[in-house]
DNA sequence: GTCTATATGACGATAGAC
DNA sequence: GTCTATCGTCATATAGAC
């Protein structure tokens, strides 16, 4: 019996797997044009070759489908981050640290539109993410907080700097400017986007390091 | 014949006015609670107590219900900084000024998530503003950029300042503020809101006035 | 595991009577 | 100006044959 054998050499299994991943990305890519909301599960069924009701022998129901989709966004940019991290914690500044990471933030929600909008914003009501679908994002939240720590720990950042603030307004920061960027431009890329070219500026502003880009009178004295 | 009459002074237009506002009220309304893009003319008919084929009589097609709530929205919040903007001028400083500007747009934001949805999010793919609603969010931009101008001629905003990517990264804090906020406590409200609490260290570091709430170490002298 | 067939109901929009 | 009736399309989800 096939029970027995562990699920992962299980060939039928791994089959079930890869129409699974069909399916997810098929959604993905028809939420690109119909708008997250907007997704159809003929329209999905249709693209993937198989009738609706077969879906149902993968997903339970649309929610399920979203949840899925959800999962695979969150270890997504999970998984960016992590390739970066190396890179952002070798750089000698608090600025060059930030400003590398929000870019690559900002790289992956361009290029991941639709994953950007179901994690960050809530465009299906009646849909709230699973908490094993939420878990990466966690980590996520707190793999920046770890890093802001080392930017202390380094004395890149002041040593009685809150952490939690620190780390509250750099993720408003990075998230007024993808959503800028998105909602009003979404067709220009992370190099060209105007709104992601706030975030040298908002970085310096955060690091506090004076100079071009800061726009406060400086303290009569 | 009524058509002679000035359109203002014709009670029939009258009449036919408040059904319009009526129709656009209960729409609101009911995006509350289904989200923007689940909106359902079936609903709207119910609650104004009409059959759904009547609407038809006030809005040509849907996504003219939408541009009407669109037009509505964005005059409201134009009124409601226009009512603040003599306050805000009044103050001494760059950052109660936009600490002020910044709460007075929170506030509104957090009292109006329809609107504010619909205005600074794309909820709807298929629905684009037309100019006329658009306008009244065009004078919004333009009275904000006049208002740091004022700042920058009061020696409030460094002389060189660029004034259009002040704006632009100012505008991109407080999107990120409100954004943060609907869509991960839209709960709260204005003054108890988690993110909404990030906007004076934001506005702080955007001033430039260094103290508390500046995360960067000062630069070694 | 996929299919056909269907339940069940919504949706936006139109035609035409009154 | 509102109604009934309806069009045509779509939706999610289920039952049961193969």
């Amino acid at each position: 019996m096939s029970q027995t054998l562990p699920a992962g050499t299980d060939r039928r299994h791994l089959r079930r797997q890869q129409t699974i991943e069909e399916i997810i990305e098929v959604a993905v890519r028809l939420m690109a044009t119909s708008g997250v909301a907007g997704l159809s599960l003929g329209d999905v069924a249709r693209q993937v070759g198989v009738r609706t009701p077969s879906l149902y022998g993968y997903f339970p129901s649309k929610n399920a489908l979203y949840d899925a989709v959800f999962t695979r966004g969150a270890r997504s940019i999970l998984a960016t981050i992590g390739a970066a991290e190396a890179d952002i914690t070798a750089v000698g500044s608090a600025y060059d640290a930030l400003l590398l990471a929000g870019r690559v933030m900002g790289r992956w929600c361009m290029t991941n539109q639709v994953y950007a909008q179901l994690l960050f914003w809530r465009p299906v009501p009646d849909f709230t993410p699973s908490p094993q679908a939420y878990q990466p994002a966690v980590e996520l939240v707190d793999r920046t907080r770890a890093l802001f720590a080392g930017l202390r720990d380094r004395g890149l950042l002041r040593p009685d700097a809150d952490l939690d603030a620190a780390l509250r307004d750099w993720i408003v920061m990075v998230a007024g400017v993808v959503s800028q960027q998105l909602a009003n431009a979404p067709e220009e890329d992370a190099e060209t986007g105007r709104f992601i070219a706030a975030l040298p500026s908002l970085t310096r502003m955060f690091t506090h390091e004076y100079g071009a880009g800061a726009y406060g009178a400086r303290p009569a004295r």
